[in-house]
DNA sequence: GATCTGGAAATACAA
DNA sequence: TCTTGTATTTCCAGA
């Protein structure tokens, strides 16, 4: 089994082979007037809308047998972007050569080996674009785990449902019905329960019927779920498993029994679930999907091993158009907020405690926002007409790179009291909440259908390489993303995260939790006075300054004084201790945490020591933290997972080393910004120091084009940009710095970086796994480009080599990097002006 | 009847 | 290896 590191598969897609499914024609939203899109849809390697350079890669291509009456083909085919589907049309198919996303030392929850069963292959090949990572090892063919209801996709020929469609297809349609009524997924996947075997994908549903009637072999559904699932049929699958070396297939006789008995004898067995004007959409995913608890994969394997049921799935509401490219960044891969126009931002963050509930409970209902609403997460600056899909999961929000969470996943709510639609999709085996951006609702979505489910520990421990421990484990953020079509056939990928959110029941009332602090660095003298913003802080909270050897063990211990009198619940004033040793020679790390008691202690924080005679590096203020400053204190997000916002005081060695976004920089937001979202993404998502030593103009301020010239380590994509603009072709001048001029990277969250998480390891704050990943050093080194580079990968500039080193040593190195190059610009400058 | 919640007992783990 | 304290899971019951 090859090293399912995400950077390694995703590096490998261009060169992965690529089967073309020949199936039935698919409409997706080809019939809502998005032939861009669907063209992208259907064209995920080789066949670019651009005429943009195909990924040369070798394919496979299975003919499959058309289920579907020529007449509806004939309507389907309609579109001329699409590869023309006869009854025999061809799907390229992407198959990834990689594993899950997370390499053996970094895997997900569904890189377990119980994802490796149906559910894991059915989320492989969910949707081409959706699911880089199927390692062959976890190639639907290799297992007999097929989702019946993702073989209808392939199978079934997607809606080519009347003339135009329903009425439903419309995009301005609005999603709340869906939301409401659909729930197909939800009831299903829910709490990864069992799924039974009764369940049939969309049989029913009011489309299946009467309404969706002419879809004799219904099977997709073009409507949002089946287009974002495309891949994600089981009958791809099972062609898949049918398939020869000989790369050609005729599904008609290739196709696996299974599958054929699926189309034959679909209904009966399904006992679809439907919902009012529900969608019974992704249900394909669904029952091979949940495999995340090992002990159900025997059941699953079970259901899953029968033949397909191909569910027909009833016409849905509208849904906006799901993102087509093929290359979508992985989950882990550190995406910006803000790009040229484009700002997603989260309007109102989420409250920080939030129960997840166990498979074997029901839903603890959907996350809220602090002032009992829900989170709202907005895009800004998109003025196109065609509505968005945002995905959310739930990621980690431990000191290390954004990545999926391994024990916690989004669960779909739904109900009366959700307004807002959403339906599942698995992307490398992390679930994905899709919900609906449109523009009439101002490119805003209230966030009211993501609950969040907690796999066992022991589940996900125990799976084949899975390195994360879930013990104490219990922090996570949402995670956000939005992927827009560029004309010119790129794609910018935005991504924004929430404040974390503690997820255990007692925990949530006891622990303190530290949001924000004042100061980030100070002198070894200590003295000063910092501000720490936060929850559950108590009057007899103490501050423990600690410093830890790279082993672990303790070095220094320190309690610093809590003033008292100004604590409140959710601040708290602490002075700086002096460090232990007042002769400092170089910036020395430290963590710190509030403590409420025995074990109950917040995450640390990081604060560093510096050297009395080097100037502090200034922590540049913090606008949406001003106002949080109390005492004069400015307040600025410091989450144990954000990232410090250097002035950038570093020389650009060679500014234009760095890819050149594409978009100026972001632009101060045209909008009116919620002042609700004290620290809405941006900062937190800034993950990227050494982005700015090497990629920001050495004025915080100047706004010029600057990219994250950090490739993904690994990424096999990166003339796409890294990760945020999927360029099908050139290598993409990349984005521009925040609205607070920082940058975001594209980093590989390093799939193989510390394979255990450190929750309550202040290790490396959001700058150390940046620093694993770009310490300047590094980026010195990165002359010689990294074997993991692509061949193909872009100029010498873009060739970042990506050295993994131990956190703190990495943390060290570029301390001392960065205060070596103060220490230059000082005397740089004190000889200018002496001079 | 299905959900959502808050509590807490039963277990599993770790120090 | 036993004890004790925590953390995790599973159940219950009320709204």
């Amino acid at each position: 089994m090859g090293n399912p590191c995400l950077a390694t598969q995703y590096h490998t897609l261009q060169s992965s082979p690529v089967i073309s499914v020949s199936s039935c024609h698919q409409t997706g939203y080809s019939l809502q007037n998005d032939n861009h899109a669907a063209s992208g849809y259907y064209l995920p390697h080789g066949l670019r809308p651009n005429g943009a350079p195909a990924l040369e890669s070798p394919r496979i291509e299975i003919t499959a047998y058309s289920q579907y009456p020529e007449d509806e083909v004939e309507e389907s085919s309609s579109e001329d972007h699409i590869i023309k589907r006869g009854v025999n049309s061809i799907v390229t198919l992407t198959l990834p050569n990689a594993d899950g996303y997370r390499d053996p030392s970094c895997l997900s929850p569904a890189s377990s080996i119980s994802s490796r069963s149906c559910n894991s292959e059915a989320s492989s090949y969910e949707s081409g674009f959706y699911n880089y990572d199927n390692s062959p090892q976890n190639s639907p063919w290799q297992s007999p785990c097929v989702s019946p209801k993702g073989s209808s996709m392939l199978l079934s020929c997607p809606h080519a449902s009347g003339p135009a469609g329903s009425p439903h297809n419309s995009p301005s349609t609005s999603p709340q019905i869906g939301a409401v009524a659909e729930e197909g997924w939800p009831a299903q996947l829910r709490g990864s329960r069992p799924n039974s075997p009764s369940y049939s994908g969309g049989g029913g549903g009011n489309g299946g019927g009467g309404g969706m009637g002419k879809r004799k072999v219904s099977l997709t559904d073009e409507n949002w779920l089946a287009n974002t699932n495309q891949y994600t049929n089981s009958a791809i699958v099972a062609a898949i498993n049918a398939l020869t070396t000989d790369g050609v297939i005729d599904m008609g006789e290739g196709i696996p029994i299974k599958t054929r008995k699926t189309m034959m004898d679909h209904s009966p067995s399904m006992s679809l679930k439907v919902e009012p004007g529900g969608e019974e959409l992704g249900l394909d995913g669904e029952l091979c999907h949940e495999d995340y608890p090992s002990r159900l994969a025997l059941k699953k394997e079970n259901y899953c091993g029968g033949f397909l049921d191909v569910p027909q799935h009833p016409y849905s509401w509208s849904k906006p158009k799901p993102y087509l490219s093929p290359s979508l960044p992985a989950l882990d891969w550190q995406l910006p907020s803000c790009s040229g126009p484009y700002n997603l931002q989260i309007e109102v963050q989420p409250k920080s405690h939030h129960r997840a509930h166990y498979e074997t409970e029901g839903s603890r209902g959907a996350v809220k926002a602090l002032s009992g609403g829900h989170p709202v997460v907005q895009l800004y600056g998109y003025m196109e007409s065609e509505p968005l899909t945002l995905q959310l999961f739930i990621g980690t929000a431990d000191d290390r790179l954004l990545r999926p969470h391994a024990f916690y996943q989004v669960h779909r709510i739904t109900g009366k009291t959700v307004s807002t639609a959403s339906h599942e999709v698995l992307q490398s085996n992390t679930k994905l909440l899709e919900i609906p951006l449109l523009p009439e609702n101002n490119m805003r979505a209230i966030i009211d259908c993501a609950g969040i489910l907690k796999l066992r520990n022991s589940d996900i421990e125990l799976r084949k390489g899975e390195t994360d421990i879930g013990r104490k484990n219990t922090r996570v953020r949402l995670v956000f993303r939005v992927h827009i079509n560029q004309p010119n056939g790129r794609t910018v990928s935005l991504q924004t995260t929430s404040n974390p959110i503690e997820c255990s029941q007692r925990s949530a009332q006891e622990l303190p939790l530290v949001e924000k602090q004042s100061v980030e660095s100070y002198p070894a003298t200590g003295g000063k006075m910092m501000l720490l913003s936060g929850l559950n802080f108590l009057p007899d909270s103490k501050v423990m300054f600690v410093e830890k050897a790279q082993d672990g063990h303790h070095l220094w211990e320190t309690e610093a004084k809590v003033d008292k009198d100004s604590v409140k619940c959710s601040s708290l004033v602490v002075e700086i201790p002096p460090y232990r040793n007042q002769r400092l020679t170089s910036p020395v790390h430290v963590n710190f945490y509030v403590c409420n008691g025995k074990r109950k202690r917040s995450q640390c924080q990081h604060f560093t020591y510096l050297p009395p005679n080097v100037p502090i590096i200034k922590t540049e203020p913090s606008d949406e933290y001003d106002s949080l400053g109390t005492a004069g204190l400015p307040m600025r997000s410091k989450h144990y997972y954000s990232q410090p916002r250097l002035t950038p005081i570093m020389p650009v060695a060679d500014p234009d080393a760095c890819l050149v976004g594409v978009y100026p920089p972001c632009p101060p937001r045209h909008v009116a910004i919620p002042s609700s979202s004290p620290s809405s993404s941006p900062t937190l998502q800034d993950l990227s120091p050494v982005a700015y030593s090497k990629c920001l103009p050495s004025s915080p301020t100047r706004e010029t084009p600057v990219c994250p010239n950090l490739t993904h380590p690994a990424s096999p994509d990166h003339n796409t940009c890294l990760g945020m603009l999927h360029s099908q072709g050139s290598p993409g001048k990349l984005n521009s710095p925040g609205p607070h001029g920082y940058h975001p990277i594209y980093a590989n969250s390093s799939p193989s970086s510390s394979p255990v998480s450190h929750p309550s390891t202040p290790g490396g704050t959001a700058e150390s796994p940046f620093i694993q990943t770009y310490s300047p050093s590094q980026a010195q080194a990165t002359a010689s480009p990294p074997s993991l580079l692509p061949e193909d990968a872009s100029p010498p500039s873009m060739a970042i080599t990506v050295k993994r080193e131990p956190q703190d040593q990495l943390d060290q190195m570029y301390l001392d990097d960065v205060n070596e190059i103060i220490r230059n610009d000082l005397s740089s400058i004190s000889v200018h002006t002496h001079a």
